[in-house]
DNA sequence: TGCTTATATTAGTAAATTCTAATGGACAAG
DNA sequence: CTTGTCCATTAGAATTTACTAATATAAGCA
């Protein structure tokens, strides 16, 4: 049996909830800040979804629009939106039968924009 | 038959090398950039590999103080530090028996400190 | 040589991720 | 009411991740 055991490893979607004691955490934090980061790391660790964060930090973007711009399947798309949307890094409203996308965390903006400045050479 | 398309996932580990165009482009760089960041965010989206990086930024460690540190096996830790080393995150230098890890590259020093302001509410 | 310490590697399994394909639901236009 | 558009959900399969346990390697020491 293989199940997870000390760091538990948590599944991207679900919501948060755990503890942990030691002393790095005085480098980051706490252990849920950790938990935090590890799971924003990970919603961001997709091409697609780092696609998705980046049209998102410039507005509101319907699905379609980053559809068409991503190049890959509407149902992908949408669970990636779901993915992101379960992570808390982006929202959503409804406006008849569109759906608009946003980034509304002023945290996460900063993140795309220091990924973009670090990993583009600016 | 459901193999990847698209936007192709890689592996953690191999490096890179693939070609995209589009125009979402523009708003982080290049295909190139984007994998680069998604390799980097998926090497640091475990708690585990978050709080060695977080040992890390201040200074040289060897796998036991990080081991001990951590609080997981060391044969975990050693496939953790492997695969941050596969990403090229840290590099490494050995003394006798021990082996001893570091951050070389400011970039990741950068995103480590930036990844502790965002998640620990400074 | 034999033992211990420090680290790496391998194998195997459980679980998570990510895609495609198919379908469902809501709304608008005709 | 039928059709088309826009988006979400589900199911299923291939792949990847991440752990534990066991073993390998290599250096230092008695």
């Amino acid at each position: 049996m293989a199940s997870r055991k000390g760091t538990k490893r948590k599944s991207i979607k679900p919501p948060a909830g755990e503890k942990e004691a030691g002393d790095i955490f005085a480098l980051i934090g706490r252990a849920e800040n950790i938990e935090q980061a590890a799971i924003a790391m990970q919603a961001m660790s997709h091409p697609a979804r780092i696609k998705i964060l980046c049209m998102l930090s410039s507005g509101e973007q319907m699905v379609q629009d980053l559809t068409d711009a991503i190049g890959t399947s509407q149902s992908n798309i949408s669970q990636h939106l779901g993915i992101l949307k379960a992570c808390g890094m982006i929202s959503s409203r409804k406006e008849a039968t569109r759906t608009y996308y946003r980034i509304d965390d002023p945290r996460i903006l900063k993140m795309i924009t220091l990924t973009r400045d670090i990993f583009c050479a600016v």
